[in-house]
DNA sequence: GGTTGTGAATACATTCACAGCA
DNA sequence: TGCTGTGAATGTATTCACAACC
């Protein structure tokens, strides 16, 4: 079983959970194009899957629909969100500002979506106290007091593969609740705490299994 | 069905594939150590899977171990890189050179791994010809030849959403096999071309999920 | 004794197909 | 008529358990 796909205990399946993000998005899409009612096939259309699979998986957590006419797309992406938990804000933390943190610290996709990055740290003292847009550089020693202080149940993971395993133990220590892992390795968590690796380097070395029969 | 898991047409299943860069990497890991035999008892407890599952996957490939021993490292991870095709070098091109586009091309984990970006191509002519790393951004117009002259293989896209499925049939009509999305969208492929989706947002998403009771 | 490789058994996910409703 | 919601059926993945072998 894939790691960061586990399920931690619950009776719906990991795999639509996995989804339920996917179908937010495209009725965001939706929204601003003006739709307002969708049917599952429509909505199967546009993800390519079957609506079979979109009615079942949103019949894990209610009913939606109205039959003969599909779902109201403003209703059903407001349940979604709620679902999901994205109807809120987070706060996360970074951990580790080298050129990937950076990267990320500058990305622009989280605070759209109501994911703030309000501290980062890193081990290296000569980067302390640098600001990075708006936020300052702290040392590693200050996180306890940090995440306390600010309220942060995420932790970004941006360190070398060697330090990752020291750094999300330290986060889970002091309260972290969910991991966005970005260093090549899968740490080690205890069941209650999620995690989800972001590694591009394995999409493309399971990508080239498929593509190195063509040439 | 998740767009990004799809399964093109193999007796060998997609979540097998999934898994062997994980094996690969765990391998490379223990040679560096020194171990040079390991049995799936033991893989299994450090990637935190069952043993069966291990040699299941395995067996889909061969007979690569030793009863009563276990499995030769360097010699399964040999295996691997060809099983997988990372035995050999792939060539990429980036499109999109904006914030997360140079975050790409300056990440350092794909060249070590046999990927190597080796052409940027932007919309925007006032990149056009400005180095990053060694790399002169092009303009799209460059597209089709640039692909065939340095025989690049698998495109990286970094455009925003609205942008994508252009950007990938693009890169499809010319040629590319293998696309590694950064856009918060899935585009649609044809089912011989090969698409992994690299979304932190969604992974985030699916996150709080489970994050939400807690708090 | 220890470990692989693998059919059989179990668990899980997807799809079918249709009753029930607007 | 058109579509949802959902048990039942099918298809897939994981795990068990053991014969074969070092």
């Amino acid at each position: 079983m894939l790691r960061s796909t586990q399920t931690i205990h619950s009776e719906v399946p990991e795999v639509v959970v996995l989804r339920l993000p996917i179908y937010a998005r495209v009725l965001n899409q939706l929204i601003e194009e003006g739709t307002d009612v969708i049917s599952s096939q429509q909505l199967g259309d546009l993800l390519q899957m079957t609506p079979a699979q979109i009615r079942k998986d949103l019949s894990y957590f209610g009913r939606f629909g109205k039959q003969g006419r599909g779902y109201n797309i403003a209703f059903l992406l407001d349940e979604l969100r709620q679902i999901l938990g994205i109807d809120r804000g987070w706060r996360a933390c970074l951990v580790g500002v080298g050129r990937l943190g950076r990267a990320i610290i500058n990305y622009p996709g989280f605070s759209p979506e109501g994911f703030e990055i309000v501290a980062a740290f890193d081990r290296d003292h000569r980067r302390h106290g640098t600001l990075l847009g708006n936020i300052s550089v702290e040392s590693m020693e200050c996180l306890p007091k940090t995440i306390e202080e600010r309220n942060i149940t995420i932790g970004i993971v941006a360190v070398p593969a060697v330090q990752a395993q020291m750094v999300v133990d330290a986060l889970i220590t002091h309260g972290i609740q969910g991991i966005l892992n970005y260093a090549p390795v899968a740490p080690h968590v205890p069941p209650h705490i999620i995690m989800r690796n972001i590694d591009p380097v394995l999409s493309l070395q399971s990508m080239t299994f498929y593509m190195k029969e063509n040439l």
